[in-house]
DNA sequence: TACTGTAAAGTGTGGTCACACTTATGCATA
DNA sequence: TATGCATAAGTGTGACCACACTTTACAGTA
């Protein structure tokens, strides 16, 4: 079992797992937020319906809220973030059931595309990458290291669409996990997911060494077809337990 | 002929088309400037390769930079702006060739999986509005409005699309538009692609007076790939003529 | 004329503050 | 105990300013 992920949800937010800007690297400190939290939602560190207070946020990472505005805003425009209340307070997203098959269409649309033109194109050496990250991903299922899973797993499919080089292509998919991430982050809790879902993972790592296109495409789209299925159920518990549960 | 739209390039620049901000409309100017330069960028009024400044764009809107500069981030976020230099100016992005077919693939994806999706929910209120945006199409195509015919260019599209009620998919797709605006002002300018263009436009009328999905899917994927290659022709003229004429 | 170095203008960046507004808190009252 | 109201705390928003940096302009020199 996957432990440690419910653990009075409030206590711990996201921002605890976010280190303060180690500045002057070159970049801005928008920049880095903005790099930061993404990667930070993508992997689920979020929970969805969590508040983002700028000035806490700043706090967490020890600058001022300008470039934390700025950031939070271009999350926003990414679909990562929302104004919530009369408030305007920023906060994950809660998406709704049609908002999470519109998600799952245009996935099937664009990864299962980019798959297809990768699979032409994928080297020797990606190839060693991409088993490694399934082979992470095997033993996170097995220790229930959650973590360790929801990384691997991104870096899996983004090591194969990266492959197609095409970066329009890749950003509109980085965004759809982006906005994925923390409900995704609650359906890994339960374990038939990953087991159904390392099948498509194996079927998909055949492919690739067998260089068959057109079944590398198939089998992403079962797993985003299986993975959606999940996250709907996860959904709806999680809408139930959440409205009886908590205030 | 398509009149003005080179007159002296720099003169007038994208502001010259965008009224100062009507203060106090509910909405906060930040996200005024981001609707109204976003869809100003979808119709072509600033010029790939111009540069935005922070403090002229106030100036010209009647702010201060704060709001300024968070629309222009989000913008950029989108992908409807970059920033260029050492100067961080921000720019809007002159496509690369790879970029643009790489658009138009999504397009060709998204755009036919949301005209197949709409087919069957195109109510008769909305048919006309298609039909009128498809009619004033026709007018600017033959009066040389460039003005007139983007604007019902993407009327025609989106209203076709927004049927298929996915408001995620309907993002992304605004998304491409955004990056594509003002490369598509240019190739207005040649009046074979508004004949070839038209043509589908027509096709896609008649399959959705027809609720034929497929016949509409396959209307809008051919009209994507017309328009690409005009795009690719006019990307290169544009970039030779720029090369020699300007600095 | 061509070139170089200095000054000026312009650029984004981030810190701070006052403001309007909403939400939470707590005390007084019924 | 429950309710209502006033106060306090917290929120995003937008304005301003100092800073570092780049680009442009211009003067002086070879």
């Amino acid at each position: 079992m996957i432990a440690s992920t419910t653990q009075t949800s409030t206590a711990r937010d996201g921002w605890s797992r976010i280190a303060p800007l180690t500045l002057s690297e070159g970049a801005t400190a928008q920049a880095q937020i903005y790099a930061s939290l993404r990667e930070a939602l993508i992997s689920g560190y979020f929970q969805p319906g969590e508040e983002i207070s700028l000035r806490r946020a700043a706090a967490a990472l020890g600058t001022s809220v300008t470039p934390v505005r700025e950031a939070l805003r271009q999350i926003e425009s990414d679909g990562g973030l929302e104004v919530f209340g009369g408030n305007r307070v920023l906060r994950v997203p809660i998406l709704s059931e049609a908002e999470l098959i519109d998600i799952r269409d245009i996935r099937v649309n664009l990864e299962g595309f980019a798959a297809l033109n990768a699979a032409g194109h994928i080297t020797a050496a990606r190839k060693r990458l991409i088993t490694n990250a399934c082979g992470l991903m095997h033993r996170a299922a097995t220790t229930g290291d959650a973590d360790l899973y929801l990384e691997n797993n991104w870096r899996f499919h983004a090591l194969i669409y990266r492959a197609a080089e095409r970066p329009v292509l890749m950003g509109v998919i980085e965004g759809m996990w982006l906005r994925m991430g923390p409900i995704i982050r609650l359906a890994v809790t339960t374990p038939q997911h990953l087991t159904r879902s390392m099948a498509s993972h194996d079927a998909a790592l055949r492919a690739i060494v067998e260089n068959n296109a057109a079944k590398l495409q198939h089998a992403i789209v079962r797993d985003i077809t299986e993975a959606a299925h999940d996250l709907t159920d996860t959904l709806r518990h999680w809408e139930i337990t959440r409205g009886s549960g908590m205030k």
